[in-house]
DNA sequence: CATGAATGAGGATTCATTCAT
DNA sequence: AATGAATGAATCCTCATTCAT
C-alpha cells in the first residue's frame, strides 16, 4: 500500500537539515552580534522562514540553540586548519603561513571573534558543557610543534617555547585587532579595518613572532 | 537628578557620594560578570544599602549606570598609567617595565578587562557617547613614543613602529590571556591563573617586545 | 502578534476573537474611565479573563489599545449611520431624524462621547495615527448634503451652509450635553440625565436646527 | 533691634505669592495639555523658578495643584462676565453680543476650554470638592434671564425658553468647535482655527441663537 | 519659609518557553 | 514532524511624595 499522503518523504530530512541549518546561520549572526542575553529568540525566529516553534523543536533552548552555534563556529576554523600543508615549507615559512592563516581567519570572521568573547564572558561553560568541543583538540597546537621541533633541529629557531605558549601569542596578536576594534580604534583614532592597516599589522605580527623564534 | 552645585552641605554629601560609589562598585561587577544584558538592575539593587529607586535617581537608567562604570574603570587604568615614572630608566628598561605594567593591570583587573569585552560585543557605542571616554587620550602612547625615540636615538631600537601599533600588540598579548582565559584554558588544557604560568608568560611577553624593538 | 491568515481553524480563532473582544470591551470602559494616561495595564488586565499578557499579544502596547478602541468605537457609529433611511422621509423629516439619531446616539453612548473627549486631549494624534480611522469619511456628511439639497430644491430650506458646518452644529449641541454634563450640571444645578430634560433638549435642538435651517 | 537677617521681610510676601502665580501659570498649561493623570509633577516643577518642594509647600498635593488651576480659570471666565453692560442694548443687540463674547472667550482660551474637559472625564469631581468653585454662580444666567425677559416684553422673543438651557445650547457651539477640532478637523478635513472658518461659525451661531428665539 | 536628597509603591513592557492540535 | 496561540515570571523604569536640615 503506498504511502500516498507523503510523497515528499525523501525530502522530508532534507528540508529537515536545511531548516537546521538556516535557523543556526541566523542564531549565529543573532549571537555575535549582540551576546546569548543579548539575542533574541523572537528576533531570530522572525528572520527564519519556519516558525519560532522549530528552534525548541531542533534544540530545545535558546541555550541549546547558542550552543549548536559554537560548536559550529569551532568546528569551522577547525576544519579549515586541516587542510594547511606545512610540512614542504621550511621552518620560517611554515611559521609565517601560520601566522597568515591566524591573521586571516581572525581578519574575515569577526562573527568567529565575537562568539568566542561572548563565551568567555559567560567564563566558557558552555565550551564546557560540550562534549564535541571538549574533544576538539586543535590540529593548530600539533602543527605548531612540528614546527617548532624542525626549527629547532634545523638550528633556526633558539628558543625553547612551548606550543602552546606560542599559539596563545599568536591568537592573541590576531584576536585582539578584531575583538577590541571598536575600543581601540576609538581610544586611539585608527581604523582597524583599513587595508593598509591591516596589512601592516599583518606583515608586524609575521615579523614579531618569526624575529622571537629566531632570537636569543 | 542629583545635582551638585551647593559645596556646603557637608555630611549629606558625603552620604550621597558613598552611596554613588556603592552602587558603581556592585554595578561594575554585575556589569563584568553578565555583561550589559545579562546583569540585572534588580540584582545589582539588591546587593546595595539603598534601595533600587537610587539607581534611577543617580545615574538615569541601566545604560546610564553601566556607562558611568565603563568611565571609571577607564579612569582607574588611565590614573595609573600617569604615576609612572620611565625617564630615568634606559629605554629597554622602560619598554620592560611598560610591558610588566600592562601585564600586571590586566592580571590583577579581570573585571577591566570583561568590561572592554563586554563594550566590544556592544560595538563600542557607549564608549563612543561618552564625551569624558572620546577625550581620554591614554598618556600610555605619548609614553611609548618617548620611549621609542629615545630608544632609537641611542641606537638601541632598529624599528620604525608606531607607538600605538606597540601599544595594540602589548595589550593583545597581556589582555587575551586574560580574556580568553576559559576558553583557551579549556581548549588547550592549561589554567592561565597558575603562578607559574602567569610569571612565565609575564618574562615571555617582555622577550617577545623587547626582541622585537631590537631586531631587524 | 497574532496573525489572521489561516482561515480554517475553528474553534481556535473564535477563541482568539473573543479574547480580542473581552480586552477591547474592558478597555474601552477604562479609557473612556480613566483617559489613556489614566486608565492601567492591570488594572484592565484584571478584569479579562486571560492574563495581561495577552493585552501585549493582540494590541502590542497600551497606546496600540487606545488605538483598537477608538477605531471600534468610530466604527461604532459609521455602522449605524449607514443604517439611516432618510431618502423617503421630507426634507425637514430627514434633518429632524438625522438630530433626533444624533441626540439618541450622543446619549446612549457616553462611552463614545468621553472617548472622542480623551483623544482630543491628546490633540487627536491617535485618530491621525490610524488609517482606518483617517479614511473613515463619515456618511454623514453626505447624507446631510443630500437632505440639504432636496431642501433647497423644494424651497424649504432657505440657508447656504455647509454640510459639515450643519453637521458641526447637530453635533456640538448634542455632544456638550454629555461630555459636559458634570461641570455644566453642578455649576447650574441640573441634571443632565433626568428624562424629562433629555426629552426637551431633544425638542429644542430638533427647533434650533430646523428654524435655522427654514430661517433667513 | 533691628532684625538684620532678614533685610527683605516685606518683600516675602510678594515674593511668595509671585512664586505661586509661577507655578500655577506653569500648571496650567500642562494640566491643559496632558489632563490631569497626564501632566507630570517633575515636569511642571522643571519649568519653574523654585523647587519642587514648593509646589507641596503651596498646594500640598498635585491634586490640590490642579483644584487651584481650575478655581483660577474658572475665575477668569466669570471675572469678564461681570464686565459685559448688556442693558443698554436692544434685546437682539444683547443676545448677539453675550453669543459673542462666549464665541471669542472659547476661542481665545483653548486651555479653559481643555481643562474643563479633563474635569469632565473626571467626572467634575474636583470641581464640586471646592467651595470656592461651587458658589460660582455664573453671573451668565442672570444676564441671559434679564434679556429673555426684556425680549419677551418687548415680543421679540417667542420662544419659552430657560436661560440655563439657552446658555447651554450657546456654550455647547462655542465649546465643540474648541474642545474638539482636532477630531472634528481630521475627519472632515477642515481647519477649525482658520481665520475666514472662525468668522463664518462665528456669524452662523448668532444667527442660529437669534433666529431660535426670534422663531416660532 | 526653603531646599536638595531620597524613596515605596506601582507602572508598562518583554522574555523565553509551552500548550493544544 | 510541525505549528499558531498563549503565557508566568520577570525586567526596566516612573510616579507622586516625604525626609532631614
Amino acid at each position: 500500500m503506498p504511502d500516498s499522503r507523503n510523497p515528499t518523504a525523501p525530502s522530508r530530512k532534507l528540508d529537515a537539515e536545511k531548516t537546521r541549518q538556516n535557523i543556526l546561520a541566523v542564531a549565529r549572526r543573532a549571537f555575535a552580534e549582540h551576546g546569548l542575553s543579548g539575542a533574541r529568540v523572537d528576533a531570530i525566529a522572525a528572520q527564519i522562514s519556519t516558525t519560532k516553534r522549530m528552534i525548541y523543536y531542533y534544540f530545545g533552548s535558546k541555550e541549546g540553540l547558542y550552543l549548536a552555534v559554537l560548536e559550529q563556529v569551532y568546528g569551522g576554523i577547525r576544519g579549515l586548519e586541516l587542510t594547511l600543508d606545512l610540512d614542504r615549507l621550511t621552518p620560517i615559512e611554515a611559521l609565517n603561513q601560520m601566522v597568515d592563516f591566524t591573521f586571516d581567519y581572525h581578519e574575515e570572521n569577526p562573527d568567529f571573534v565575537r562568539l568566542v568573547s561572548v563565551e568567555n564572558i559567560h567564563h566558557g561553560v558552555h565550551l564546557r558543557q560540550s562534549e564535541t568541543l571538549r574533544n576538539l583538540n586543535s590540529s593548530v597546537i600539533t602543527s605548531l610543534a612540528t614546527i617548532l621541533a624542525r626549527g629547532k633541529a634545523a638550528g633556526q629557531f633558539h628558543r625553547d617555547i612551548d606550543a602552546v605558549d606560542l599559539h596563545m601569542m599568536i591568537s592573541a596578536l590576531c584576536y585582539y585587532r578584531v575583538s577590541n576594534r571598536h575600543t581601540f580604534g576609538t581610544l586611539f583614532g585608527r581604523d582597524m579595518g583599513a587595508p593598509a592597516v591591516r596589512e601592516r599589522h599583518k606583515a608586524m605580527i609575521r615579523d614579531v613572532i618569526a624575529g622571537y623564534m629566531r632570537g636569543a
